[in-house]
DNA sequence: TTCATTTTTATGACTAGGTACTAATAGTAA
DNA sequence: TTACTATTAGTACCTAGTCATAAAAATGAA
């Protein structure tokens, strides 16, 4: 008995998702169609073919677990510091923020652009975030900038400095946080 | 000046290691040798082909009963998960996770280990972080491993998930967050 | 310097798993 | 019948390799 055109293209789908590994002459087989059957599909639904889907999984995993970020890009460009006071910085989004299926940027690449400009404008060696507390406003999509803007509130308490972030989108406030900040004194006063 | 193929073959190993979807022509460029040379050199030091090698960077993240996940995404290696209810993820740190002054692991690294761990857990196809409140306990330094442990609070409230995410190093607590989580409703929400 | 050995490069034939394109055929609907 | 979709077939080309063979170049020892 013979499948409709839709649900061999739906199960393959489902099945190049669950075992992605497998190659157009495997799926052909599974399916009863030939080959250029499953090329055809694959070209309808934009599957691209097994080495890509190969490379952009083990790329993605590299990318993110075991290559560095390069840190300029990841905490995107300072364009205004004066330590204890106030930092800006941009952050383009690129395909390497988003999420693949819906290119809606990663928190934690908008997080990380506000954290790294929170421990930059500490005047300090050692500055790290003991404590923050923040808010995603908007979805940031793939294609646009991000400025990020801290503040330092109280610079002067021992050990201990606020500052505030607030990332926009085109004066579209998107991201906030208060980020608590550890400066160090002589010696660890934790470990 | 030329190298030894004893030094050559050395510096192969670890560019291979390092960038390890290098292509034996790009490798022969870098190296100022042709490719046959490239190739010798991966036979003796039995480095397999660039497809294998592809082919096992992406099976090792790989695994059956997270398939489902766009796993490749989840920063940190997924061991546990079950969706709607826990999930585990480990992740070792290495140096491209540390400041280079000190070698304490940068903030925004552990927070997305957190975060994707809360994204994932979420039995949905679009989760995002609308608002958390995190907690860095103790600095992570170098060479240590954090387990980072989350838990759905309450999963039914529509729209709306709360998810807990704690992390470890060898049962001490080195981060611990609330995360709300925003899930797709039938349309769209906000925008 | 000459010879032997190691190292490197070149060449040709083959492979897998595709892309891109053209063409032919089978089945269905108006 | 004509029009259209779905499927299959076949060709040329590509990449990133493989293997085998041979020749050239560099190196070390007599």
């Amino acid at each position: 008995m013979k499948q409709t055109k839709q649900t061999r293209q739906m199960e393959l789908k489902d099945t190049i998702i669950a075992t992605p590994f497998i190659t157009d002459e495997d799926l052909a087989e599974r399916f009863g169609v030939s080959i250029q059957t499953i090329r055809l599909d694959r070209m309808e639904l934009n599957i691209p073919e097994l080495r890509e889907r190969i490379k952009s999984v083990a790329h993605q995993e590299w990318d993110e677990t075991v290559r560095a970020l390069p840190i300029e890009e990841v905490i995107g460009e300072m364009v205004d510091l004066e330590l204890d006071s106030r930092a800006i910085s941009i952050l383009d989004i690129k395909p390497d923020h988003v999420f693949s299926r819906n290119h809606i940027a990663r928190g934690h690449h908008i997080f990380a652009q506000a954290n790294s400009l929170a421990v930059a404008v500490i005047n300090d060696e050692l500055a790290l975030t003991t404590k923050s507390e923040i808010r995603f406003n908007r979805q940031v999509n793939l294609g646009e900038r991000v400025v990020a803007k801290a503040r330092v509130l109280d610079s002067e308490y021992k050990g201990r400095t606020t500052v505030e972030v607030t990332s926009y989108v085109e004066n579209e406030e998107v991201f906030s946080g208060i980020f608590t900040m550890f400066r160090s004194p002589e010696q660890k006063e934790q470990d």
